[in-house]
DNA sequence: GGTAGACCTGGACGC
DNA sequence: GCGTCCAGGTCTACC
């Protein structure tokens, strides 16, 4: 196919969305240092041949926006699929890819409040602020569970477990992360043979709630919940307590809450409690005056000045 | 509402 | 090489 253009509300950097979190490292994610390019593997909405899996190709790209525009540069990313679409394909995917790397995300108000904190001087400068999101909500959730109480290594090798032994292969044989009804047919023992361990039962349980339709996707995703509400539905995932709801509220544009691990325990704790161990409240309480903004604001917070 | 213990795995460490 | 301990969030039972 001839690659698309998407064009982003600026400023924008794919570089910045890749970096923005470990995501990248979590198959069907990769990213080619070389030539910039950021791949990943995705099933199309079904036409009459059936649902497509394809492997996706996107790279920053500029081009002359049109006339009458505020800028006369429009930026944005340039995408290739490894096979040919039709129009409905075509436009399932612009929407995936916009939502994966956030185009239209907005962080103006957050842009204006950071360069007056030296913390955050250089955020709007480097066009920081959108985190890779997979190109489904569900694969984003079952990804968080799999960060939950292991460590980095742990999470990188069930997912390539899950990918690889469960994902839909493209053409080119790469494969796509797992649809909900496959992880909703897996049994318990199964998902513990590729190494989910206790997460095994939640995983799947939660696969059988979207597959079945009693978990919705599509209305966590809409940006129609109001944030207490969201959250309120992401923790009654089984499997997914205050941290993983907060990194989820993340994904979804929710910047209200603070994701906090062990990771960020430790900086706080460094940075404004002498080294002493600190709560989760007190990790909150630390970036408080970011009102809405807070998870951000923690995010891309520079530790090392 | 707060807390303790269990869950599973891999890595670090001591022997 | 083997055994032990620990780290990493969430759930459940209990107070």
């Amino acid at each position: 196919m001839n690659p698309l253009f998407l064009p982003a509300r600026p400023p924008f950097r794919l570089r910045a969305v890749v970096d923005s979190h470990g995501w990248v490292e979590l198959p069907p994610f990769a990213f080619d240092e070389g030539t910039e390019t950021l791949t990943t593997v995705t099933r199309l909405p079904a036409n009459r041949d059936g649902a497509r899996v394809v492997t996706v190709a996107i790279r920053e790209a500029s081009r002359e926006a049109p006339k009458g525009a505020q800028v006369g540069i429009s930026t944005g990313v340039t995408v290739t699929a490894g096979s040919p679409l039709d129009k409905a394909e075509a436009r399932a995917l612009r929407e995936q890819v916009a939502w994966m790397v956030g185009l239209d995300r907005d962080f103006t108000t957050f842009y204006a409040l950071a360069r007056e904190e030296p913390h955050l001087a250089k955020v709007p400068a480097q066009a920081k602020g959108r985190i890779l999101r997979a190109p489904t909500l569900f694969e984003d959730v079952v990804k968080t569970i799999l960060t939950t109480n292991t460590s980095w290594a742990g999470t990188i090798r069930m997912t390539t477990n899950l990918v690889g032994a469960l994902g839909e292969e493209a053409r080119n044989g790469a494969r796509a992360f797992p649809t909900p009804e496959r992880l909703a047919a897996l049994s318990e023992s199964e998902g513990r043979a590729l190494g989910l361990g206790y997460r095994a039962p939640y995983v799947i349980g939660m696969a059988q709630q979207v597959a079945s339709g009693d978990l919705d996707m599509a209305a966590l995703r809409s940006g129609a919940l109001p944030t207490p509400e969201l959250r309120r539905r992401l923790l009654a995932i089984k499997g997914v307590g205050a941290y993983a709801a907060a990194s989820l509220l993340m994904l979804l544009g929710r910047y209200d809450f603070v994701p906090v691990d062990a990771w960020a325990r430790q900086r706080v704790s460094r940075a404004w409690y002498d080294g002493e161990p600190v709560t989760a409240a007190e990790v909150e309480a630390a970036f408080e005056r970011w009102g809405p903004w807070r998870g951000l604001a923690y995010w891309f917070w520079d530790w090392e000045m």
